[in-house]
DNA sequence: GGAATGAAGGAAAGCGGTTTCCGTCGACTG
DNA sequence: CAGTCGACGGAAACCGCTTTCCTTCATTCC
């Protein structure tokens, strides 16, 4: 255990394989016209000294960094953080690394943020958020390779890659169509929630594709489960006839469950319940557990990745990427 | 916008000030003897240059990377999240940038991980994870400072910082009591589970510190809202007096009230009940929302990022720290 | 047999800062 | 007025690795 030796540099494996630094760095890379004896030699020799290679160094004569900057505009929650682990997975497996940083969607600690990356020479960035509405690009060189995640960049230019809300809120509303519901109320976020309005939109377009109209209009409010409760129950109390409630998220869906269970309705039986998020915490703890569109963020959190070293590597993708999100069918809108 | 212009070395800003590049470094880090004039004319220079440092440059030379790692054992959760926001706080407002790895649990990546950090040359390394269980100290040269959150390291040379899970325990017990409630009974999770463990015997010390013993055995099972109310609805149905249930998790917290309601029994007026770890989608979901303990996690990360801090500046501070819980007090255990 | 070719590996110049060491110059001392 | 001292700033080494030449030497070719 005694770890105070000094920390050995490719010269020291120069020298035990007899060789010149030189000669030892393009053994170890693979790089140059060397006698296969000679590279093994070297290679021996590291081995033998348990040489690592300083990051640093090779960065800086190398001009990469192999780093690349992870900046959420809002603490990293329940979205953001799938989203950071798939970029993580993505990055980790290589030899990339991920700088972490966090705005809390204050633009100063933005700025500061990115020149301080900048400035880090990382390899390139990404930049999510929890909202869905499109942002202004960042102020960056423009030869750092730059991938928006979740959020768009408002530039079509730049390279983005988000979830397909529509298609996820479609993939729900002709779920309960398909089994046999025909009276669909639609319970949501904030109007001032693209990704509400959006799925919202999906949905009622999907019904009329099919000559319905919701049941009541659409309910906006916020995501939480006692704006689903509430809705739920003042759409039961209203009397509207209602055989599926497709809501904008699993807090309200699950909230939804709790209201039609005190109003005595059951679910599915009586109406069918299905979520958006597939958020576990919501969507098995529900009673009964709910049916739900899931994401997919970690996989979006790959592709970004993905994205982004295509990038690094020269080859640019620009454009709105979209992945498509994937229904989970649990006991909240088929009977167990 | 024309960005592909060469960056500005500290060589130009030295030309511009008239002067040469070692004082040009000696004035814009405040070293050396500089005539103030001669300094302002440097930071001019560099200003209207608009210079950033090259920072590997300025690691390799300083032989300081201004980077810290934070590795988390299992991909980062509700717990490692907010202790990993705290670190990116305390760090990211000076100088330092953090290094996110999730080692999943798996030896074999952390290894990994180890290896490129130290070949980065990070400055330090935080170590966190979900169980609260002493883990094995990490192999990296003992030169590197490295700090234990949450999750402590066996060794008791090493720097640790966790949470007084017992304290925090006490903290609830002690509420009901002084709420005059005398039945109290426990729920909580798995038995494997050092935390809970740990939670449930500072309870019933505190108990029978007061002359009391719990309603009932103190009751094992999960983490999660099922078992809560499994739990406690067994508990009336066993007809076991209990005018409070301290439970091991919010989640276990929130399916208690749940089970209580469903039997017909008032929170808090005819049970109080205390969960614990203060996570706001179920401590305030709950009906009614939760009297918990507050782990201060995001606090906690930031502590520790003081530590490395002050390891990294050598002030190395061994053992294990605690930090303080607290107590919030909401409608589960005092009526509105 | 001499020139051309190519493989192998070494010397040295970066990468972009920081820092040590030293020379110069003006002021101050005796 | 010679000698000392401190302030100021420049030259060059250095951090550790990569890469571009360039030399050397064996081989091949006419």
């Amino acid at each position: 255990m005694r770890s105070e030796t000094r920390p050995v540099r490719i010269s020291d494996v120069a020298i035990r394989a007899g060789v010149s630094p030189g000669t030892a760095s393009k053994a170890l890379n693979g790089t140059g016209q060397l006698r296969a004896e000679t590279r093994d030699r070297v290679h021996r020799a590291a081995a033998e000294l348990g040489f690592r290679p300083h990051g640093l160094a090779r960065a800086l004569s190398l001009g990469r960094s192999f780093t690349v900057g992870l900046l959420t505009t809002d603490s990293f929650g329940r979205f953001s953080l799938p989203v950071m682990l798939g970029v993580e997975d993505a990055m980790g497996a290589g030899e990339m690394a991920v700088l972490l940083c966090d705005t809390r969607d204050d633009p100063l600690r933005e700025r500061h943020y990115l020149r301080t990356l900048v400035a880090r020479q990382v390899d390139g960035l990404i930049l999510t958020g929890r909202r869905t509405e499109p942002r202004v690009p960042v102020e960056v060189p423009n030869s750092l390779p730059v991938v928006y995640v979740f959020r768009p960049c408002a530039d079509p230019a730049a390279t983005s890659i988000v979830v397909d809300d529509a298609g996820g809120a479609r993939l729900a509303a002709e779920h309960v169509l398909g089994l046999g519901r025909r009276r669909v109320a639609v319970i949501t976020g904030p109007p001032s929630h693209l990704a509400a309005r959006t799925r919202a939109d999906a949905v009622v377009a999907t019904l009329s594709g099919q000559g319905l109209a919701p049941a009541g209009p659409v309910q906006f409010g916020e995501w939480s489960e006692r704006w689903g409760r509430l809705a739920a129950t003042s759409l039961i109390r209203r009397g509207e006839e209602v055989d599926a409630i497709l809501c904008g998220s699993d807090q309200i869906a699950r909230g939804a469950c709790d209201g039609l269970r005190e109003a005595d309705l059951r679910v599915p039986d009586d109406v069918a319940v299905v979520g958006f998020d597939n958020w576990d915490v919501m969507a098995l703890a529900c009673r009964p557990p709910l049916t739900t569109v899931d994401l997919e963020l970690q996989q979006l959190g790959r592709q970004a990745a993905a994205l982004l070293l295509d990038a690094i590597a020269g080859e640019v993708r620009p454009g709105r990427h979209q992945i498509a999100p994937r229904l989970v069918i649990r006991e909240s809108s088929v009977g167990a």
